[in-house]
DNA sequence: TAATTTTCACGAAACGTTTCATACTGTGAC
DNA sequence: GTCACAGTATGAAACGTTTCGTGAAAATTA
């Protein structure tokens, strides 16, 4: 009855190593108490044969698993990338796996992983989606981030009207008259709503004139160009502040600016949204209002873990701040 | 005897839902051949009950899991952002899982994950990780991404040596005269090594005079301030060209002789290395050696579920190419 | 029709844990 | 010296699958 050569131990081969019964080996593992003579025994066995749980024993037994599932659309936009850095940083320090599912915003994939997610068994899902029509399993914990996936559901977001009316403030701070706000129309939640709501209500409060527009999809270099031009008079442009609904787009738009030998800030001051860093923590792309990426990251990790007998908030909006970057004048 | 209200359904209440045998369940679940009357009233029990599979039985069973583990570093460099979306894109296609490890560079992390992916039963590991170190079991099969890790151990990498020929040669054929390639101190793989020397190979065929300069760490910008002061001559630099072993210090050094008022292309071209477009996919950062990010994460997919009977290469190189991105004259 | 082969659903056993009722050991009291 | 009790190691049962030997029914052949 020779055991299989390259099967890995169990903890009965530890068992037996050591002399002790099962059960036994079963407490060490998990740090309940146990007679030392036995424990130091079954700890020798456990080194000499080199033996570790099987995390899939384990999750079948008990319910819970360990594991928790990322839903994201992709994890090259630095948002995207930032979130999944930092909430697997707060998983880790809590002993849970990850579970990374990038979506690219197909509403079938996201269905699909959240499928392949339940039935891995994942103690609870952590969401950005924009996809409304998802079916979630109610005994599944769900925690969405930036955009509300209906009632008993919590989201986590950064306080987007609070970041547009600090954009428009902090415009006409600097000594703005005239400001725009941009965004592309495909954008799929509703938060930029939020961020131009809060960016009216700040140009109101501050006097400043401005503009809404909403870009049409496609060719976004052609886009900002035709609207730029048609918003110059000799030369000049008719606005000299731009609020982004992202950095991306800010930092499209300044390229476009450049083109069109408008500088930056000295003629148009632009502020961007998210406050990612694209090289590492170097620098910011642009002057951004900033999400607090790691504390929604603590934030969906805490609020997905907590007791489930807890009563869950519905929304949690975590404060955002303006950052300096280049493309404004302080 | 009153199931437990919300715990799951499990096969045995399929099966006795659809008046079969728990194989006969199994078996349709996994889509082997079963009598069609019998498949039907299963496929409608399932329905019906909404079952799942758990999952952490089937690897309790079988000793595949359908995981794989992916280390690196972080999440938010944007080659390293590129390579985990499209790792998980490839084996999301074979309807594998992914788990994700950052490992911030931390060797006890790398090690503590290594041993949490083992415990989890991972089918196998991708490892971007610049620990030389490491421990890995025997059984679990490893591929190294950019940097060997020893015999048996397959590793997957852009081909350095010709991306350093390529910027060379790109650099002369551009008409510059005299270059520089950077890099900084702390890089801790070797391939940096190989694009340098790829590069000397290429400015020695084509005649272009070249100075290597490794750059201490620390505060970058001052770095790279201090060397290029150290290389101007009445406000002119003394070299037209630049290769940087990575796109972020090509964008940095940019920056800095945009400072020193030197115009890029203009005055002096730069070459960066990856690839990365940091805006989704909208741009290049740079002029650059692009890294077939797409085949890499395919090949290291492919190699790691392979049969295991078929022997492996020891080492892949993949073909990179060059890409225009603003900092070069084309 | 009887004998033989093929087909295929059946259900027990096994995977490696955790848990819990049981039994054993040693201590203290009478 | 006996009994009772506390403390603690024991190992069987259970978790939800997959697998595989078994046997019944259907199909083929004589």
């Amino acid at each position: 009855m020779m055991k299989k050569a390259n099967s890995a131990p169990t903890m009965k081969d530890v068992a037996r190593e050591a002399g002790v019964a099962l059960g036994t080996v079963s407490k060490v593992v998990n740090g309940l108490p146990v007679g030392d003579p036995y424990k130091v025994r079954v700890e020798e066995a456990i080194r000499k044969l080199n033996y570790q749980v099987n995390s899939y024993a384990q999750g079948l037994k008990a319910s819970t698993t360990h594991t928790v599932a990322l839903l994201i659309p992709n994890t090259y936009i630095p948002f995207y990338a930032s979130l999944v850095y930092h909430i697997n940083i707060v998983l880790l320090k809590r002993k849970y796996r990850m579970l990374l599912c990038s979506t690219d915003y197909d509403p079938g994939l996201e269905q699909e992983y959240i499928e392949m997610a339940q039935q891995n068994k994942v103690d609870g899902i952590i969401g950005l989606t924009y996809n409304p029509n998802l079916i979630i399993d109610e005994h599944t914990p769900f925690i969405a981030i930036d955009r509300s996936m209906g009632p008993k559901i919590p989201c986590v977001t950064s306080d987007n009207f609070a970041g547009g009316q600090m954009a428009a403030e902090k415009l006409a701070d600097l000594g703005c008259r005239r400001a725009a706000f941009l965004r592309i129309g495909s954008s799929l939640s509703n938060e930029p709503n939020k961020r131009k709501a809060g960016f009216e209500n700040g140009c109101l409060s501050r006097g400043l004139e401005y503009e809404m527009k909403i870009l049409n999809d496609g060719e976004p270099y052609e886009e900002f160009e035709k609207f730029l031009k048609s918003h110059m008079e000799n030369g000049k442009l008719t606005f000299d502040g731009i609020f982004c609904v992202t950095d991306t787009l800010a930092h499209l738009i300044g390229r476009t600016l450049r083109d069109l030998n408008q500088k930056v800030p000295e003629n148009v001051q632009v502020i961007g949204f998210d406050g990612t860093r694209c090289f590492g923590d170097l620098e910011y792309m642009c002057s951004t209002i900033v999400q607090p990426v790691p504390e929604i990251a603590e934030m969906c990790v805490d609020l997905l873990l907590q007791d489930n007998r807890l009563s869950k908030p519905q929304l949690v909006c975590l404060p955002v701040t303006y950052a300096y970057g280049g493309t404004t004048k302080a």
